[in-house]
DNA sequence: GCGAATATTTTGCCACACGAAATATCTTAC
DNA sequence: GTAAGATATTTCGTGTGGCAAAATATTCGC
């Protein structure tokens, strides 16, 4: 029958396809636990929490006039987290209130000459750790992760 | 001269590396902020906190046999978290203690039958999340990219 | 100028996360 | 056999992060 030489294997094919994807959710956990981890490790070397290191690095990328509004925006927290993260960096000396003269509703979190130093550190530190952990990829596989992993952040929204 | 025909860039190719690295490292923090945002939501449509699908995923690899030092020990947490987050379990009914007859010590924790259901549905979210994640990449892309991931994750200790 | 909108903080509550102390049990040394 | 130490777990105290709802302060619209 003609059925037969057309579709050769129709269970196959989608077998397969669910049985890399299944891999790959396991890979994922595994990368996550493994992830979290080394994170840790991470975190206590640098001296700050993951939440707090997240705020330092919005601040980072946005230098100079950054609103609570902002942080909480951008790192998908409420208002409230927000305070509390900050009110531990301001703590810490890494970071200063200042309010908006025109707006004097609005609050702007800047970065301190100490809390500079530290973002530093923290970045030459994840270099370091990114670099050891990929030491066992040759250039060519590391762009090709790269790409890959960028069309899966792409997916997300 | 000889020389300049041999080392054709010698910074350019360290220079490239660090590019690539840095390129990744990148990557895997927008994919840390991604991967954050999207676990959220897979939390609350489980209704679980991450911990407490970590210790499930826990009993569903180890059937059977699993004390509280084990869990402790296989999630990377102290003995106190430990029970906080087996007690949660409990009061949610997916989990329950039973004590070794031989040494009254430890305390074995198993999944009942609510909690296999319920690891179940939890499976088969992720599984449906991991597909619509990489439903952008064909099946070489996948295999790619797992294996790529998997040599990561052998780097990591 | 008065009510609605906006930005931030405060409050109250819960889940983690840890070390240290407490509890219960087992093992070893004598 | 029992006293001393080791082991497994829980309890306690403290701190961080997470949220919604209420409180506060300020600006905007009309």
């Amino acid at each position: 029958m003609e059925t037969d030489k057309v579709v050769v294997s129709p269970e196959g094919e989608a077998a397969r396809r669910t049985r890399f994807v299944q891999a790959l959710s396991d890979t994922f956990r595994a990368l996550m636990w493994q992830g979290n981890k080394q994170t840790t490790g991470f975190m206590e070397r640098i001296g700050l929490t993951l939440p707090q290191a997240v705020v330092m690095w919005t601040l980072g990328a946005y230098k100079g006039t950054v609103t609570m509004s902002d942080i909480a925006q951008m790192t998908h927290q409420s208002g409230a987290t927000a305070t509390g993260i900050v009110d531990r960096l301001v703590d810490a000396g890494l970071v200063e209130r200042v309010r908006d003269i025109g707006d004097r509703r609005v609050v702007y979190v800047q970065i301190t000459a100490a809390g500079s130093t530290k973002l530093e550190e923290i970045e030459a530190e994840r270099q370091k750790q990114t670099e050891q952990m990929t030491e066992r990829l040759n250039d060519k596989e590391l762009e090709q992760l790269n790409s890959l992993l960028t069309r899966l952040i792409v997916s997300f929204d």
